[in-house]
DNA sequence: GTCTATAGGTGGATAGAC
DNA sequence: GTCTATCCACCTATAGAC
């Protein structure tokens, strides 16, 4: 795993930057202007833009492949791990931004093909994990609800996806709090 | 009201290349390209960009609000209503694109100043609207929900726009009937 | 690994002829 | 209302000194 600093200073402001204004609403500039270097030395770490926004997804997705993981190691119950993959989305919504793949989800006319593929995965990864915990959920008497398991999870996931969107856009956290109380309450 | 053809074959392309690639993802020379003028053209109907960032926005607003009132003439079952509702969304994914307010508020941060009142205005008519079918669907026994009308119709709009997101961007229009399904079943 | 300097291209926008 | 021509700022990217 490459932990040279400099290379995840730049992935750090390049993350926040793409969260907050678009796939193509940042710069070199940008970034070299916010952690203090030149535009050349990013250069050096990522030739051209389509590899820092390449290794910006995977980092994403691994980080959160980590955090899922941290749920499932922590809590065993099925509300309290729904609950805590929802926080996450609380957490990005606190830095005033929307999820990094929902937001190149947003912009996939414009992605180069070589990134497609991560982000499918992305959102694939999200589904089968929250699938694994409805069908725990409803097996031990947690979590009720008709149809797939499946079902369950791309609705889960589109309703946090899409409130994320719009309560960032709005100004208004409570309305991200609120849907997430409705959308476990749904599910019991 | 504005019915200048090369105004509106301007607003229909710019339209189109905004909910494909995002907001900061088109030019004034795509937009040439694309219909058969030249840029400075452009710029005599529309000075700035966002002179027609604004206005296309409003336009969509406007002809969504229109929809609106074509559901409610059209059909009275809160069921039927909903439905068509979302199709509205599939005509969308149908386009390859996603909704053009998800789109700006994907990239809010990167939004002039002036146009966050129309967005955010968007999602409130909308928010508004389906918890009035929501109301009227629990008090005919058509609908059938806990909690209040208006969280119910949040959660319902931020499925469907995130939805649309994950749908386009996984190429699977499948996806996204299903989860129509699956909120309409939720709410019987 | 970071810098200066610069190339080559495209962004939005304007002036003025027709 | 559309055009040609042009401006300047900014973009990604590269060469080469330190």
């Amino acid at each position: 795993m490459n932990t040279n600093p400099t290379r995840d200073l730049i992935l750090d402001s390049a993350q926040a930057l793409a969260q907050t204004r678009g796939f193509n609403g940042f710069s070199y500039a940008d970034i070299a202007a916010e952690i203090g270097i030149r535009k050349a030395s990013i250069h050096h770490h990522f030739p051209t833009k389509h590899d820092l926004e390449t290794e910006l997804l995977e980092r994403y997705r691994a980080g959160f492949i980590a955090e899922l993981k941290s749920i499932e190691s922590s809590v065993s119950g099925s509300v309290e791990r729904l609950q805590r993959y929802a926080q996450l989305y609380t957490n990005t919504l606190n830095s005033h931004c929307i999820c990094l793949a929902g937001m190149m989800a947003s912009d996939v006319g414009a992605l180069p093909e070589q990134l497609k593929p991560s982000l499918v995965a992305f959102f694939k990864e999200h589904v089968e994990w929250l699938t694994k915990v409805m069908t725990a959920g409803k097996s031990a008497g947690e979590l009720n609800f008709t149809g797939s398991a499946q079902a369950q999870a791309n609705a889960f996931l589109a309703a946090l996806q899409g409130g994320l969107l719009m309560a960032n856009a709005m100004g208004d956290e409570a309305v991200f709090k609120k849907l997430k109380q409705t959308l476990l309450a749904q599910l019991k």
